[in-house]
DNA sequence: ATCAATATCCGTGGTAGTACGTATTTTTAT
DNA sequence: ATAAAAATACGTACTACCACGGATATTGAT
């Protein structure tokens, strides 16, 4: 092609060895090019709020801080940025809540670099990409919930003490120790915990533990 | 260096494009020679008994069969081989029983790519080789768990039954509910359930579906 | 033949979480 | 200024899970 225009990706993730090997890979391609990478969502808008880039390639499952929340914030700073959501989890959710916040793309680690680098080229020129096993997970659970808007309203994200009470309760304290910890009620633990279930779309423990991690919500550290 | 042999490196990893991009900053180096690539263990196992390599870069987080019993099965096919495992989960237990069954090394996906060629040529001279981080972890719990011996004993594999159990816990079923579907009593979940908590050392479902996840255990796939 | 591991089962009692409904205060957004 | 969202709190009844201690049948290894 002639007029050709050199995309600058922003890697994020943080595992430093997927950022690192990300980096090669792009380093291959003649239209592409690594621009940085972060290892956190809040090094990510730092780097964008100082350098120009068109596409942020970011796994979306981290600890701290949802893909959602940053995805809509890179689009504050930077409305024409292109944002390609890369995780391990097919949920179904997460990809509705994602492209709602504004993402372009959406694609599975497991899918290979080829897929990757057109996803990148798509999402360039301002298309849409979604990977070809999240279109499958798509079309099997079509009506699988609820109407779209009411459900993203809800299962958006938790609020800050919501969030706190299910880290607490990942860290398997008990709702005493919690509401001790807290300096609140056990009541009210109950209720933050219910509301997290409601808004999870999740009853049980199990379901709400699996969630918690598939969507990078817990500190997986033992501390 | 004068006779430097080169190393063959298989990559073991279910995202395929982890595989990529290790394969791109392999290739990077002159005396690292990538192999070849698996996602499942099972593919692991096939390569190794048709190709000579000399170290297995191994993700031991993965779905189907945990890392230890793939570990086993490597050195059993290839003795000399070398299996540096990595992994997204700094897991105490883990390290211990991966060094047990053989692994020469143990990083976390979250070091830079200059530790893992290190690693790597490390390891393929035969030594052992422990991230800086996992060093750390295995510092900070020192004395933190009974006797090596029993406990990686107890740890090592839940049987076939348990296994089984586990994955119906973490597909949110009752107890009363496994046992319809097992054709048992609801006593024998019980008991199985309770056998599962000791053995993997965990006390409440919150850190055992924690536990599971983090050891690929579990399918993640709702189904 | 014998031991260890696995898988099965029971009782009894205790505890933590769950469901449901309701309500007040504080904060935030418009 | 007013409405909506968030955080706080209570009661009552119910259920699932957990702790403990025991028991038996089956299998496989030595």
């Amino acid at each position: 092609m002639l007029l050709e225009k050199i995309i600058k990706v922003l890697v994020v993730d943080d595992h430093q060895l997927i950022i690192d090997g990300l980096k090669s890979l792009l380093q291959d391609e003649h239209d592409i090019v690594f621009a940085g990478g972060a290892n956190t969502m809040q090094q990510a808008i730092d780097f964008v709020s100082k350098n120009r880039v068109e596409v942020v390639l970011a796994d979306i499952n981290m600890p701290e801080g949802s893909g959602i929340e940053t995805t809509r914030s890179l689009k504050v700073i930077q409305p024409d940025i292109q944002v390609l959501a890369l995780t391990m989890h097919e949920d179904i959710n997460m990809i509705r809540m994602m492209v709602e916040a504004g993402a372009s793309g959406y694609i599975l680690k497991r899918t290979n670099m080829n897929e990757v680098l057109e996803a990148i080229r798509v999402v360039a020129k301002g298309g849409k990409y979604l990977g070809r096993d999240v279109q499958e997970i798509l079309l099997n659970n079509m009506g699988k919930s609820t109407s779209p808007a009411e459900q993203i309203v809800n299962l958006s994200i938790l609020t800050q003490r919501e969030r706190e009470i299910l880290n607490l309760i990942a860290k398997e304290l008990r709702n005493d120790e919690i509401a001790e910890k807290l300096f609140i009620s056990e009541r009210t633990v109950e209720t933050h915990r219910r509301n997290i279930f409601t808004k999870t779309k999740t009853k049980s423990i199990v379901g709400l533990i699996k969630y918690a991690m598939g969507n990078g919500m817990i500190d997986q550290n033992p501390s």
